[in-house]
DNA sequence: CGGCCGACTGTGCATCCTGCGCAGCTTCTG
DNA sequence: CAGAAGCTGCGCAGGATGCACAGTCGGCCG
């Protein structure tokens, strides 16, 4: 549920105002992308209901705060054992998330770990579980691409939604009050 | 660089605070841990300074923002292509994330699109770099365990690292002015 | 084609927070 | 033992937030 009609450019405009000014308000944000401060709450509280915006979590770099190996892991489990292989995985902090993935019943989940030998012991809690039949993992050497959405939404971006809304651009905006 | 200590509880307690609590401010936070807001303040800095904390999203649902397939996909490069690779990556919207891994000088990415259709180009994309001698991918069926990292930060953190900070965590604070 | 409705704009307020500085303690470190 | 570092409490001024509302503009529908 809910992935509705595609953003347009102010939304895409506010999502990208928000990374960069990392704790800029409704004021700030309105004086960035030029429309009136109620409009910029309408549209946030809107990409929330929507559920396109899910949290404004801090952002945690797991490598920063120690954690400096991650791998990517592929398990193998039995059949219909999705259920079981969740509730094991949701057990064990290392795993920081995980995906069902076509193939034959395979989950591909990513795990973190303070060193080598802390993956290891992760590696063999993973398949500690019954139902994992068999499990293969790589270890990610560095980040090539960061983290990123933007880039994709932007793609999506229609000219302009609202129908007044970033008309004049470029053109100085008195803002509210 | 950075990735020093470990954090503490109070370091936690304040991510916590702020993911549930998603706009809340520095004295919100203060009432909710139970330490003066100064001190929060400082905290917050440090997180940031150390590069733990990397940004404060917004955290973006692809899937509600209409991409909703997702796949992994794992590339063989030719020898010394990374940043090749890297280039030709970044240039493709639909690429959300890239690691390089263990193996044959592997890449790992993760690409979004909205339609399978729409996937199958962009894994055209991929394909059209020079340096990529194949690729296999796994389309994600479902989330079994969404993205988090608490509680592996809950795993590290050492009881109380400041002093004072905390001390009686259950006794009634008066907070600021 | 005219009217209705939703989306955006500008204001106006009262309330509350933020950013900054500072003095006083207490604990850890050299 | 002295200095450094980390927290606590406070105060203040500027400024943001939350809420309400009238007025427009453009699109959709009967």
């Amino acid at each position: 549920m809910a992935d509705r009609r595609a953003l347009d450019a102010l939304d895409v405009a506010l999502l990208t105002a928000l990374r960069e000014h990392r704790r800029a308000g409704d004021l700030e944000l309105s004086r960035i992308t030029g429309v009136a401060r109620a409009t910029v709450t309408a549209r946030l509280e809107r990409l929330e209901a929507a559920g396109v915006v899910t949290g404004y979590g801090p952002d945690v770099d797991v490598s920063a705060a120690g954690f400096g190996v991650q791998a990517f892991v592929t398990l193998e489990i039995a059949q219909g054992a999705i259920d079981a292989v969740t509730r094991d995985l949701e057990a064990i902090p290392g795993v920081l998330e995980a995906h069902a993935t076509t193939g034959v019943g395979d989950v591909l989940c990513r795990v973190a770990a303070r060193s080598h030998e802390a993956l290891q012991q992760t590696l063999v809690d993973l398949n500690r579980s019954s139902a994992v039949v068999r499990s293969t993992s790589v270890v990610a050497l560095s980040e090539i691409v960061p983290w990123r959405t933007l880039p994709l939404l932007e793609t999506a971006a229609a000219p302009s939604a609202g129908r007044s809304a970033m008309r004049r651009a470029g053109a100085p905006v008195t803002p509210d009050r």
